[in-house]
DNA sequence: AATGAATGAGTCTTCATTCAT
DNA sequence: GATGAATGAAGACTCATTCAT
């Protein structure tokens, strides 16, 4: 088992992220056991220490690899169009995201509304590039005057990925009973954009 | 005797829910440990199995305390008024709260925002009255159309909840470096009822 | 088991360093087992730790508890008499108590003997005091002129105790076969005080 | 190409030897990892276990390695001259292979005085031609009257290989403070010949 | 013959909970 | 009712050894 490993390997540390994800999901970081882990990706225990550190870094590649799989999804969102169109864009990439590989996301999403000192550098650190992305989808709406000038490009995209993420969570937490994931990305940016008021 | 016996014992319990607060706020639910809870209380482990089954009820009753001091402050909101005077007095309330007693507040939210199947029914069900409240602060500005006709007034609280709650999560993530802590009832009160676009 | 357990402490701490004691003399601080530990000492695994904060402290106790038996018998060597007389009573307190306790000796010995980094320094500090405690038997002799003078009484200090304890390790070496336990005193003196060249 | 082979093999042989007497001489036999010492002498975990058996067999080598060179030693003193001047011989021999290949003769030394059950016997084993050695130095010198006559050469030969080995543990564990190498000869010889009344 | 990924038994350590005093 | 020592299940992590390539 030793030499032509190399594309074998990196099958056994998805693997290890993708039920490490899971787990982390359902228990949190310190819920969630390196036992079940190892069982779920069909490996030894030891196995999980040839590919990870400790379960904590563990835990932060399953972040970053979350965090990855956002900016991605920032890229894909088309040039053109007006903001609300590329915001309605980024939050329907996110949500069929959410269909395919929700564990990765709940985990970066419970982490992020989790600040935890031990763990919140790390969500920041990974989530970086993601807000980068997003105002720089922000940028150009701005620029047009389709959004209010009396608060920096940055503190707007924090404000939509919180909406988007406040959604996702009472998605999860009513038991998919409101909001259903299909009316999530307009929810948000109806409500991130013209607030409760409504359009006038 | 019974009486003074009956308030010393209420002392006892109200020291343990403090301390215990204070620990779930930092350590979480796992990671708080019932050793240093009853230290911080001055009393003996032993002694917080005397008012709590678990450390799960213990949790629950932390969670329930938190829950309970928030329908509190809504209802101190004053009767007369705008919606957005009325939004923005309830934001001050809590905004006073936090800055007082800052570990109940944080449970709950950290709990609120992290969905998990073994906490997250208690949360819903301490905190149903507490979004009651917030409906009930909503209403008279529904009927004066001070807001968009399209959404329920319940899932509109929700909203507003998770407003301030996003606001919470983020000064208290960037360590306090935004928002202040003074600008969050404004600001959720602005971006909730106006949105990004601005009045107009 | 809550209130008066200070002799009941007392004893269960003692249990645990006898026990301790035997597993490090047989089995070295990596190889002893605190399974085992606890057991002979009848008591559950985590009872160990309410006593000791870990292995290595639980080691660090049985070296000084070591340690501080030999002070003691230093301490009871009598005033007066010859160096050579004064040296021999010393040998015959260390082989009684060897007799004894022989794990408490073992472990000094033969942690004294390792220099290892990481236990030295422990060894070292504990058994400073026995060293100078033999010293102090040792300068009378000076004095009188029963001892060269071309060496510091701490560096002779040290030489009569490494010849004891050459005796005790090729004692335990050789199963017992070659030196016998009675004859150490009188060999361990004879060979320091007037070596292989034999009295003249 | 066989024989071309079979050097390179001894050439694996000797790296895994030095690293592993490396390891052994700082960690001891537990503490020792298989990992770093492949890693050190420049070859795969596996490797080793194509040269030895088990950690514990490679462990027998570098010992039966330590003792092998210190016969080697022995060998070397030159045939005439006193017993003193042949027993300084014997001791700068030793003293020279120290400030070369420090990792064997710590190896060596450590077990020698440890008497742990699980090793002694091969220390015995491997020692027994390095003691009859020093017995033949010895011997002259006990005809020509240089030994007291009251205890069998075998045991004055342990007695002198015992001093030598507690001035080299006495200047590892004092980390080259006392005494200096380069004294211990010398010490050794006095010390062990005419004990600490001095010569008279 | 060399490799190094996989293995899993073995260990220390933690900590919620119990219960005798 | 308070206490805090005892408990032991649970869990993260290590590492010597194996063996397919």
């Amino acid at each position: 088992m030793a030499r032509l490993a190399a594309a074998a390997k990196q099958q056994v540390r998805d693997r290890l992220l993708v039920s490490a994800a899971a787990q982390f999901a359902e228990h949190g970081l310190d819920g969630a056991n390196i036992d079940r882990i190892s069982l779920d990706a069909d490996c030894a225990k030891g196995t999980v220490y040839n590919y990870f550190a400790s379960k904590e870094e563990l835990f932060g590649q399953v972040l970053a690899e979350g965090c990855r799989r956002a900016v991605e999804r920032v890229a894909k969102v088309p040039e053109g169009g007006t903001l609300q169109q590329r915001l309605v864009a980024l939050g329907e990439a996110d949500v069929a995201e959410l269909r395919d590989e929700e564990p990765f996301m709940k985990v970066v999403v419970r982490e992020a509304m989790s600040f935890r000192p031990r763990t919140y550098p790390l969500v920041i650190e990974h989530l970086r590039p993601y807000l980068q992305a997003v105002e720089e989808v922000l940028l150009p709406g701005r620029e047009r005057g389709e959004l209010r000038g009396d608060r920096p490009v940055a503190e707007l995209a924090l404000l939509f990925v919180g909406t988007l993420t406040l959604l996702y969570v009472q998605h999860w937490g009513s038991g998919g009973t409101w909001p259903d994931l299909s009316d999530i990305p307009a929810l948000a940016v109806t409500m991130f954009l013209d607030g409760a008021r409504g359009e006038r």
